[in-house]
RNA sequence: GGGCGCUUAGCUCAGGGGGAGAGCACUUCCUUGACGCGGAAGGGGUCAGAGGUUCAAAUCCUCUAGCGCCCACCA
């Protein structure tokens, strides 16, 4: 067994520990027939992408699932793989070829896609190399991409599938269109914001007056979209427009002749009640153009400039346009006025360009049908969601779902696989290639437009799994177990994979459980973002605190309820903590003997079977809390545990043990006491790993591989050990001991706070007395002796029930004992007299709010009688306390 | 406009009807053979505010204030 350095390092164990797993194939799972299996598949990262803040959360998160489910014997299997992302990587290429002076269609669209693939190919792997650095056990020997072949074959289908029944249709709409990225986007991948801007109102002549009234104003908030007026609207009830229905103004600038239509979506309130409708270039205008027949004049052109449409603003950029066209209204006179005005600006989510809505010919997916077994699934509790209230968020998406837009104008990304005959117009859906026209046999084209990348990543949790194959793999891993990621996905992904799951699958769900986690900001409470530089890298995290220190440092921090404003010095506790770790492990190895012989744990002392029956507890902590993704509990448990339970407490009290069995001429007992107290370190520590390793699978790995196990215990890596079963643990459970050593480690630290205070050396053996109530606790002082000795240094003590206040003495009462410790000459009688008369009015005061409470008769007669008894016990003691601190006061007077 | 979450120690946060907790920071002491990435002992909080329910409220309900987020066809 190799030395165990004196410091836990991280960057010594980490790649050699990840190697052998990778070696020892414990990442990978085949279908174990008649064994239930588990599965998670990894929200696949962009290949664009490197790792963030989220994914190391949400990679902790399931790794911690992963790595227990394996441990309990289940076929387990992390599906990984990596997402085409097809904006983002087409922007990587475009900014490539920017930096040549070239574009896209310089170097034209074959071209282009396979620049994608190079950049793929080439910068790809970097998030998964990082995910190996967190320790994440995915099976990386089974890598998927949503452009795979088979994958491509699976997004075919599925379009296919829907486009023949009706389910996907073509239509002209207004969509939600980026200037930049010059593609569409669905209406959930654009981000609102509210921006100051202005309500322009604008005065448009009538082309005969009506009565004295000559004009009519609207408001508007993109003024330059009046070049593509083609009505106005009023409410057909709004008296003060009633009169105007059915005339004609003349279109500013442009001189145009368009109606005044009476339409109930017009709100009387607000603005001028008088509305400018520009069908081309608003949802609702498009609604109200359509209802009456107005024409849709489109006058931007994808780059948001204005069309030929826009006569003299032809050519300007769309701001550009707004500033003359303001303008000029304003020199004719017809710009009445201008407010300040709040309103929401739509966004690009890749690029933050501003969205323009625009007419244009996009695929959409027709969502109510399909959306309505998905919401059942859900309310059935199929589909669970934690936090539990995001089931609603859902539920309010579903339940008033829109058409998804799926088209994209881009070229990196799955073509649509619909054909068209310029010949006979005939237009078909295919999943294999056509060359030529199905109805007429002349030449098709393929429509250009690709799909949205979220399009396919819907099929995720079976494409992968490879469908549409029927394959083994599928019948087995599908659905998944677990489904855990971040919040602002749950429309764009999670939504829609229950959806496409449910369809394909024969209504099967695509994964039980979903983990919405926390969102992690900066310690300002800031989004964490690359672009704003508020960003934290995790790789610089790993290199300061380790791999464990990250993730655990994370667990820390993850909670239900709340989001995270990052603390890195959770981190630097875990670090810590992985070290403390270490150096007990290292204590335990060092006091194994060569001749060691693994054996069964085993309560010999108080102090042992308190110690298990504390494991006992922890193993059923941990396993509940896993199983119910409470993170935050778990690791606080772990935490607590290994480090105020195991080190503060069970190591001290077992070195007595150690060194008297080691001491030379020890006798057969204490060498007998030795060995059990040997297989107590190793049982609680190998057992504590064990539920430790999904954590912290490195350090955990590390100190295991090295614990001196017997052949069944063991195994050649803790990745694929025993997890311990709580309920094999239960019998370890001991309620007298708990109590037992608690007792004692208030009466240790009450000692070792009079040291404390007057500062005597730890070497200073110290005589205690101690005032008992029983008889029964004399006996229990004297058989812990010796634990009490070691812990507080006590060389000598007396107990009695009629023990009584030594003069010169430091005293205080601890788990129902007075304790008295003399001090002669060294008692500062001011201060201790201070102390405890400040500890007596505490005491008082709380025995007073008791007392009152027990003497109300509402209390007593509705409250739970073991609260009741409780309580009097309670008061009781603080009345004996309250006693012993008076007499004490009254010692220390003289 | 609708909805959700948060407000607890100097900081970051757990807890969630019956004893106010952790980590970090702070104070004092300790070169004790597992660990100074450590040990021991401490100080520090009207649990945002106001009402209500209850024998009992940090915890449940209502309202208020502040912070953050999501949804919505807010010309």
């Amino acid at each position: 067994m190799s030395e165990m350095p004196k410091a836990y390092d991280p960057k010594a164990v980490e790649a050699p520990l990840f190697e052998s797993w990778t070696a020892g194939r414990y990442f990978e799972q085949s279908v174990v027939e008649g064994v239930s299996p588990f599965s998670i598949v990894i929200p696949p990262p962009n290949v664009t992408g490197s790792l963030h803040m989220g994914h190391a959360l949400n990679n902790t998160i399931q790794d911690v699932v992963i790595r227990r489910s394996r441990m309990t014997g289940r076929p387990t299997r992390w599906i990984v793989g990596t997402d085409h992302a097809g904006i983002a990587t087409q922007n990587k290429v475009e900014q490539k070829l920017a930096a040549e002076g070239l574009s896209r269609r310089d170097v034209g669209r074959e071209r282009f896609i396979e620049m994608c693939w190079e950049w793929r190919a080439e910068h790809g792997s970097t998030i998964i190399s990082q995910l190996k650095a967190m320790g994440c056990s995915c099976d990386y020997s089974d890598e998927h991409f949503t452009m795979d072949p088979g994958y491509q074959q699976a997004v075919r289908k599925v379009f296919v599938d829907w486009f023949n029944k009706g389910l996907i249709y073509r239509g002209k709409r207004i969509i939600n269109w980026c200037p930049r990225c010059s593609t569409a986007l669905s209406d959930i991948e654009v981000e609102h914001e509210d921006l100051d801007s202005h309500l322009w109102h604008l005065r448009y002549p009538l082309k005969e007056p009506v009565g004295a009234v000559d004009h009519v104003v609207v408001a508007t908030t993109r003024p330059e979209t009046m070049l593509g007026d083609t009505c106005v609207a009023v409410h057909p009830d709004d008296e003060r427009y009633t009169a105007l229905i059915g005339s004609m103004v003349v279109l500013p600038l442009l001189g145009r002749e368009i109606p005044i239509v009476a339409d109930e979506h017009v709100d009387p309130a607000f603005g001028t009640g008088a509305v400018k409708v520009t069908p081309a270039h608003d949802p609702n205008d498009f609604e109200i153009g359509e209802r009456h027949g107005c024409p849709k004049i489109n006058v931007m052109a994808a780059d948001a400039t204005i069309t030929a449409e826009g006569g003299p603003y032809e050519g300007l950029d769309r701001y550009e346009a707004r500033t003359r066209v303001v303008s000029d209204l304003e020199e004719a006179g017809l710009l009445v006025k201008t407010d300040d005005h709040l309103h929401s600006v739509g966004h690009c989510y890749r690029c933050h360009t501003v969205i323009e809505p625009w007419l244009s010919d996009q695929w959409f997916v027709d969502m109510k049908p399909l959306a309505a077994p998905a919401i059942q699934a859900v309310r059935d509790g199929r589909v669970v969601f934690h936090p539990k209230r995001w089931e609603n968020v859902y539920y309010h998406w579903m339940e008033n779902i829109r058409d998804w837009c799926v088209s994209r104008q881009l070229w990196w990304g799955h073509q649509i696989p619909v054909f068209y005959c310029d010949a006979c117009g005939e237009m078909t859906a295919s999943e294999t290639d056509l060359t030529s026209c199905s109805a007429c046999g002349g030449e098709v084209r393929q429509d250009p437009d690709v799909l949205d990348t979220w399009f396919s990543s819907q099929l995720w949790p079976f494409a992968t799994l490879g469908w549409p194959e029927r394959t083994p793999e599928l019948d087995y891993f599908y659905p998944t177990g677990v489904l855990s990621t971040a919040r602002d996905i749950l429309f764009l992904w999670v939504a829609r994979m229950v959806v496409s799951g449910m369809y394909f699958n024969d209504g099967e769900i695509p994964f039980r459980d979903v983990i919405i986690h926390p969102t992690v900001f900066n310690a300002e409470g800031r989004r964490m973002s690359k672009s704003l530089g508020t960003g934290i890298d995790p790789l610089d995290l790993m290199e300061h605190y380790g791999a464990d220190g990250m993730r655990f440092g994370l667990m820390l921090q993850t909670t239900g309820n709340q989001d995270i404003k990052f603390a890195e010095d959770k981190l630097a506790s875990s670090r810590n903590f992985a070290n403390k770790i270490w150096n007990a492990s290292r204590f335990v190895l060092m006091n194994v003997d060569e001749d060691y012989v693994p054996g069964e744990p085993e309560a010999a002392t108080v102090a042992d079977a308190w110690i298990l029956s504390r494991l006992a507890g922890l193993a059923s902590a941990v396993d509940e809390g896993l199983l119910t993704y409470q993170f935050g509990e778990v690791a606080r448990a772990l935490y607590d545990f290994f480090w105020n339970e195991f080190c503060d407490w069970y190591i001290e009290l077992s070195k007595s043990r150690l060194a008297a069995g080691a001491a030379e001429g020890a006798s057969d007992e204490a060498k007998a006491a030795r060995l059990t107290v040997q297989r107590n370190l190793v049982f609680v520590l190998d057992t504590a790993l064990r539920l430790l390793h999904p954590m912290m699978p490195f350090v955990t790995e590390e100190i295991w591989r090295r614990l001196p196990l017997s052949p069944e215990a063991s195994s050649d890596s803790l990745m694929v050990a025993a997890w311990p079963d709580p309920s094999a643990l239960a019998r370890l459970a001991d309620e007298g001991a708990e109590r037992s050593i608690g007792r004692l480690i208030e009466i240790v630290t009450g000692v070792r706070a009079v040291r404390a205070r007057y500062s005597l050396s730890p070497k200073q053996g110290i005589r205690v007395e101690f005032k008992t109530a029983s008889e029964g606790d004399n006996r229990w002082l004297e058989a812990e002796f010796g634990l009490i000795h070691q812990l507080a240094g006590i060389s000598e003590f007396i107990a009695g029930v009629d023990t009584v206040q030594p003069a010169h003495a430091a005293a205080f009462v601890a788990a129902g004992v007075e304790v008295y410790i003399p001090l002669e000459g060294l008692v500062d009688f001011a201060a201790e007299r201070t102390r405890v008369g400040g500890e007596l009015e505490g005491t008082r005061a709380e025995l007073e709010k008791l007392d009152r409470k027990l003497s109300n008769e509402g209390f007593l007669a509705k409250a739970a009688p073991e609260i009741v008894e409780k309580d009097r016990a309670k008061a009781a003691g603080l009345r004996d306390t309250v006693a012993s601190l008076q007499a004490q006061l009254l010692e220390l007077a003289e």
